[in-house]
DNA sequence: TCAAAAGTGTTGACCCTACACCCATGG
DNA sequence: CCATGGGTGTAGGGTCAACACTTTTGA
């Protein structure tokens, strides 16, 4: 596309991810050092400039792709850090990106970049406004988990309802009534209960469900409205 | 500051801005015309190209300020629209941020470029994505004003209880009973109710109220939940 | 005196929370 | 046989929705 648009300052543009995961108990973030200078092996987000021919959700994928391998996998926009000076080496505006990714995918990442899982209230200090696009994010899933199944994103596709509430425990930081709870969630009938067991956590065995997204939808034009 | 990243695309960066504004019974919004080519004279956002030398906040309260006088207006980002192709001059990102502004600033709004209001079930097809980001700007109050008092914003600083509610009526297309939309609000305990009386629209005439914002804030510290 | 909007209370249904015991199994 | 985590039911309180009549007053 020719320029049209004179005497109009352009910008640097970026992506920056937020790579969530889930460990059993616990809620997890993934982070690499940052491999060149200024502030070189830091800790900081995966992130990337936002080339003249991709979206930012292209660049999102594009960067979650080179760290992890992974493809389509559950993004979404957090919201756009712009402040002057957030970058100090050039004006650089960055949009936050969350990822939620499944515990059983996460095979070679901690090979490449320095990468690592910190829990979610461990957090090592991050490079410029990183902490915040954390904060942001976290926050973001908070407020979209209670209305939106984006928790099935962070399970594998088969899942026992305890390893569902723990999930919800470790987004939340909180402890959940366990017969409220599956009350709850199996009220909803989106789930679908297997023959199998998972004996892994337990010695009786949990049964595995998975989560059925059609009938999610099918409920949700007919106006159910996801709660936890 | 000195550029040093290099060969890195440099890249158009803007802000248009969803004005919301409430007028008696029916939720608006502010367009104008496009006043330049291409698409000149369309029905448009207004919008405005983001300076090396501020923030996203900042061009967005610049350009709602070019527009109508006003300033210290809540405004809020919705999200960034950025495919490739979105404006066919010259690739160009676009942060879209809404504003809620009070029907009694609405003065001398209506003579400059050539702007007027619109109600929301009732908008004419806009340039580019502006469509877009009207939809998404009007899924982001809707969901926010069910959590957060922004419904305030688009009122008077004095207003009475059935104006309130008309509002919400207005945001959600949708009606209330009066009685139960009374009680909830009023249980709250963040409105002042004034000696005055509207007697305007009505007879009989409707006491006023006022936000209190402190109160509001003291609450929400204890654990207060705002829900419409 | 009448039209038009403001204001106010009660009841039943439902939902949410709190709470404790038995079950199945591997070691 | 025992320790561990899985699974289940109920009762009471609170919240929400539905519903209709009286009040005020300007014209």
């Amino acid at each position: 596309m020719p320029k049209k648009y004179n005497h109009i300052d352009r910008i640097l543009v970026a992506v920056d991810c937020i790579i969530f995961g889930f460990d059993r108990t616990k809620l997890k973030l993934l982070l690499t050092k940052r491999p060149f200078d200024p502030e070189k092996g830091k800790w900081s987000l995966i992130g990337g400039f936002v080339g003249c021919n991709e979206s930012l959700d292209d660049a999102a994928e594009r960067v979650l792709f080179t760290l992890t391998g992974l493809k389509n996998i559950y993004m979404e926009e957090v919201t756009t850090f712009s402040e002057v000076k957030r970058d100090p080496v050039e004006r650089t505006i960055s949009t936050a990106y969350y990822a939620l990714i499944k515990a059983d995918n996460n095979v070679k990442l901690l090979s490449d970049y320095g990468a690592q899982w910190f829990a979610i209230n461990d957090i090592p200090s991050l490079i410029f406004d990183h902490s915040k696009m954390v904060e942001a994010a976290l926050e973001k899933i908070r407020s979209i988990a209670r209305h939106r199944p984006i928790g099935f994103e962070l399970l594998p596709k088969k899942f026992t309802i305890p390893q569902l509430r723990n999930l919800y425990e470790g987004i939340y930081e909180t402890e959940l009534d366990k017969r409220n709870f599956s009350r709850k969630i199996l009220a909803m009938n989106i789930l679908e209960k297997l023959e199998e067991k998972d004996k892994l956590n337990s010695k009786k065995g949990a049964y595995f469900y998975q989560f059925n997204k059609n009938r999610y939808e099918e409920l949700v034009r007919n106006g159910l409205n996801f709660v936890i």
